[in-house]
DNA sequence: ATAGGTAAACTGCACCGAGTAGTTTACATT
DNA sequence: AATGTAAACTACTCGGTGCAGTTTACCTAT
């Protein structure tokens, strides 16, 4: 029972698999549905069986690949705790996610069409509905609480996302820097959260 | 004899002028040769002459943009002034230069291709040597002077331009957003400055 | 439970029309 | 006559389809 995979199942997980791949290391035009139906060790007529046309195909795993994000980096305000203790989880949460292997090979995938098609963009992130980073609320609620200063709550998680991505994010995308070590991953967090509070505090 | 030369040289201008358009908006291998010499007004043939191949046309063209900004924001470190009012001078250079037309045609065209293949990425960039933004050596100086705190320039310089593109490039590059308005421009730098001193000033 | 039958899915190939980078040919302008 | 041009041409690759024949899954009748 343990085989509840029917065959056209793991085909069709084959394919996923295959494309997912093909579309990592080619990109959307790059990719060919020949070249992809061979590596999933499928004839191209049982790709099309499953998916009516590349662009539809494409569109799937992007979505399952969102999908798999859909536990966004949630962070509740807690009086109880110290706001560098709050914001450094948050934090390294954050790193975490930027480290996945499967984060990454979604933002591989799909950032380099975003920059050459924003409308698909904006068009594929308003379908997924903003998986907005629940940092803004934790701001509002901080702000509320008296322990932070009165600012416009996205612009501040913006800022402090923006110092993380500068080290953890855009020069291992573009530039094939190596991955922070778990030790300067820490550095990174602390970092983050040293010159949020150090602006931003009360 | 300058005429000659014009003439064949404003048909190289003009075919680099439509690669360049061609190449942003759709990418290296969305691009085609013959929609581009007809962007040209050009034949085929005409381009082959200029340059050998599309991949060829298209380092031309890399290189080019790159020229550009070989320019890189310059920021010399003076005692006589205020870091705030130094720091916010360079944050808006950098701005301008972030929401310069030419810049972001050029980020366009190659992050684009940088993202599928980083060793491309890192060719270039190689070849086009670091142009270092030169604010991790007015840091250095400020430390020097006693003024900051001492930390690793380069990276405190990230944290900084971090903080900037996080809301004056990257949500333009990948999602169309609006560039900020000069006065938004201002608050951005006002703010970066604020975040960086706040942390980082003795 | 087993044998048999049926419907669905898979395969491999040939094929289509469009489009590609790059080359040759034949014409027109000077 | 010489040169540079446009148009036609080559030799592909692409996404996608049609089809004949094979394999799998599953349901039923014994």
């Amino acid at each position: 029972m343990e085989k509840a995979l029917t065959l056209t199942e793991k085909k069709r997980l084959d394919i996923l698999a295959a494309a997912q791949d093909e579309f990592k290391e080619k990109g959307f035009l790059g990719a060919s549905m020949d070249s992809l139906a061979k590596r999933a060790e499928v004839s191209k007529r049982t790709v099309y069986n499953h998916f009516p046309s590349k662009e539809m195909l494409f569109h799937n795993i992007v979505e399952l690949l969102c999908e798999s994000f859909s536990q966004a980096v949630n962070i509740q305000y807690q009086q109880s705790k110290s706001l560098d203790e709050q914001l450094y989880i948050a934090a390294m949460s954050e790193i975490q996610l930027l480290a996945s292997e499967c984060f990454r090979d979604l933002n591989r995938i799909t950032l380099a069409e975003f920059i050459r098609s924003p409308e698909l963009a904006s068009s594929t992130l308003e379908h997924l509905g903003q998986q907005k980073n629940g940092l803004h609320i934790w701001i509002d609620d901080a702000i509320s609480d008296g322990k932070l200063k009165a600012v416009d709550s996205e612009y501040a998680a913006q800022q402090f996302l923006g110092i993380i991505k500068a080290s953890a994010f855009w020069p291992q995308l573009l530039m094939n820097q190596a991955f922070p070590s778990p030790e300067q991953q820490q550095i990174i967090a602390d970092d983050a959260v040293l010159m949020f509070l150090a602006r931003y505090k009360v």
